[in-house]
DNA sequence: CCTCGTATAATTGTATACAATCATACGAGG
DNA sequence: CCTCGTATGATTGTATACAATTATACGAGG
């Protein structure tokens, strides 16, 4: 139950308030209440240990993202994530993340360019080593600092959204080296379109990255890390 | 207060829950509650003859929207929505766009498409008669057809929340009835670049679209509409 | 006069109580 | 045996009560 403290900041940034809402949200997304599952409020508030309310106003939140549906007076159900779910993510992402790679070429500071580099290094130091965890966690800032530098709100907050949604199957995917080690390669590539201003090729650069991991994902199994869908099929039978 | 008894539909959809919701979303959107400004539970429980419970509710809700930022025990503040915002908006409607256009060439149905050449015939005729109500309504049916077109939730969801983001300025400038005719024609050529399953030519209007519509919103003054902005800074002040 | 600490007020966070709605089961009537 | 209506239970919707936290005001001490 308390596995939030693996990370201080983290942490820090969740408890209390937001705790329920992202572990719920991390309950569906890691297939623990399945696709088309009715939610209890009070049996979740039960498990986690607080009332209806938190529970509730969670449930508000994971609505309006899209992973539960609440039929007033009714219930919450649980609307899942499927292949093609993440297929078009990975799609909408190609766009939108070349969209930032370009904007974060004329927008990015000096600060920011240098945590990329020093990111990019620090990651093929891993890769060399092996060290998965670490390289998934470079991966996760990597992209963060690029959100950051394109200097759009808008945008920073939309990718965010896709790049948690399809956090469980990433850290699947980057488990295999050798993507870990072609897509550090990638982001040594959009680093230096960066550095360079050339936000034309930063953005063909960040929008290949993108299908090149779903392409990789799809190749490695997507499919078994969702098949929760089709078991799920019994319980729309109900 | 009353007055989402305007069209039936939307009133039912939203009425009981969500209608606390939408009501604040209205209200920062329209500018009511100003950029910065705090926003104090009880005090809009009471205006809306509400408790605190389902304000708070809604409140979670804005916040994972981005449109006020809530700090733990301290309180909500409005973020609002700045003229880069919605630049920014556009832009990324602009690919999100193209994409929508592109998948719904592949997947729209016969009665879909039918629906849209309905669409665009009766946007036609209304404005040649000057009927500005009905342009907007129609125009945001254009748009709705499509996302469901698409054929992705995913995509579907994006793009309507973005549509909503900036409906009140697209009200302001469809108004415009100049814009009204050229939309409608635009409209009519993506239109028939799906019906001749012309994936790619679909895709680069639907970009054109979102283009054409940013560039007349600037020439018709998007910075009056939003001046907002500039009054808050003495806010800041405070 | 300024600084710091305590006390008070205001506000949010959570839990609980009550109301409204929906699902189910059971039995009367056909 | 089936159908419909009512009654009961379960679940959500809302309001309120209490706890925790934060902001503010005031006064003692330097």
């Amino acid at each position: 139950m308390g596995n939030y403290d693996v990370k201080q900041e983290v942490t820090d940034k969740y408890s209390l308030r937001g705790r329920v809402f992202h572990k719920i949200r991390e309950d569906i997304l890691s297939g623990k209440y399945k696709e088309h599952e009715e939610l209890k409020e009070v049996a979740i508030g039960e498990e986690l240990g607080v009332s209806r309310t938190p529970v509730r106003e969670a449930f508000r939140q994971l609505e309006l993202e899209g992973l539960i549906q609440i039929i007033p007076n009714k219930g919450a159900y649980v609307t899942g994530i499927t292949v093609k779910d993440v297929k078009d993510i990975y799609m909408i992402r190609s766009l939108l993340e070349g969209l930032c790679a370009r904007w974060a070429t004329e927008n990015i500071t000096e600060e920011q360019l240098e945590e990329m580099e020093e990111n990019v290094y620090l990651a093929e130091f891993h890769a060399s080593k092996g060290h998965l965890e670490q390289i998934a966690e470079l991966d996760n800032r990597f992209h963060d600092i690029m959100y950051e530098a394109c200097n759009s709100k808008m945008l920073q907050h939309s990718l965010r959204d896709y790049h948690e949604y399809v956090l469980r199957v990433r850290k699947k995917t980057l488990s295999d080296a050798n993507r870990g080690e072609a897509s550090n390669h990638e982001h040594r590539l959009i680093m230096e379109a960066i550095k360079a201003k050339d936000a034309a090729r930063a953005e063909e650069l960040a929008n290949r990255h993108m299908i090149n991991a779903y392409e990789n994902m799809v190749k490695n199994g997507l499919e078994e890390a969702y098949k929760q869908q089709e078991s799920s099929e019994e319980e729309k039978a109900k």
